[in-house]
DNA sequence: CTTTAAACCTGCTGGC
DNA sequence: TGCCAGCAGGTTTAAA
């Protein structure tokens, strides 16, 4: 479940289905994490949230499971006891009595004292989440003008979570177009219009993608997208090589930037 | 300092 | 059917 939407709408879910229930059954499939197993027992998750594409969820007694799905972690929500079949593998299971919140796949994960948990490695790296409602456009365009990253280019600056956590490779594509700009623009280049642009994109972007995302991925990897509640994040040029440019007509083209696929309109973003 | 490439996590696809 | 390379919405590491 990859980038910052995604995460938070997860945090969502699970936190619905069962905060501040005492657990019943805790497994980890890491031997690391064997002893929580005994130690979670009988108490309850305080707070499930997300920072960034990481997902923190808290116990009441001082510990933190910091998790992050990386490509391939899915967090189910089922009836207490039962498991969806499939055929990935089950990392942990946290049951309460009537509801279990399962992550599979995910290879990241670790406990850590509550009170610790701010000087995790990836989390103390972090930019401000995009989808913090505190962080607003002018915070955003303060940070596109600080010295380091004022000389980056945008494709990588877009993904690097130290600029802002929780964006990722869609985001960055739909973001970039609606700047119109192309990767290898730098904040510095920018006009103050474009600017402007740019920074309400890395905004507007990620938190329509919350709202009206709803989107899942389908079973498996490679097979697109779904609806779901009916609603679904619209891309505007991510995996749509070929098809034509909503804006103007151009075929959006499929490139490479950071080693990552990338997808834009050749026309609508052009050299600044 | 930034940028690039490769490695690694896991799951699935597509070709042979 | 089986095997393997390649790819993916990510991150880390080392090297350039």
């Amino acid at each position: 479940m990859p980038e910052g939407p995604e995460i938070h709408r997860v945090a969502d879910r699970l936190a619905a289905a069962v905060l501040g229930k005492p657990l019943v059954r805790v497994e980890f499939a890491f031997p690391a994490l064997k002893p929580y197993e005994r130690k979670l027992r009988r108490r309850a998750i305080e707070s499930i949230s997300a920072r960034g594409k990481a997902l923190l969820t808290a116990f009441d007694n001082g510990w933190t499971m910091y998790s992050h799905n990386q490509l391939y972690g899915v967090w189910k929500v089922a009836p207490a006891g039962e498991r969806p079949v499939t055929t990935r593998s089950l990392r942990v299971a946290l049951e309460t009595a009537d509801t279990a919140i399962l992550l599979y796949s995910a290879s990241d994960v670790e406990m850590w004292r509550s009170d610790a948990i701010e000087s995790h490695p990836f989390l103390a790296k972090l930019g401000p989440d995009v989808l913090d409602p505190r962080l607003d456009a002018a915070a955003v365009a303060e940070r596109l003008r600080l010295l380091a990253f004022r000389h980056r280019a945008l494709g990588g600056l877009l993904l690097d979570q130290g600029f802002l956590a929780g964006l990722g490779n869609y985001l960055r594509a739909e973001i970039l177009f609606a700047a119109r700009l192309l990767p290898t623009a730098r904040p510095c280049d920018l006009t103050t219009a474009q600017l402007r642009t740019l920074t309400k994109a890395c905004l507007a972007i990620p938190r329509l993608s919350y709202a009206t995302r709803g989107v899942e991925p389908k079973p498996h990897m490679h097979g697109g997208y779904q609806a779901h509640e009916g609603r679904m994040f619209h891309f505007r040029v991510f995996k749509r090589e070929g098809q034509p440019c909503e804006r103007c007509g151009t075929p959006i083209v499929k490139t490479t930037s950071d080693s990552r696929p990338l997808f834009l309109c050749p026309r609508c973003q052009a050299a600044s």
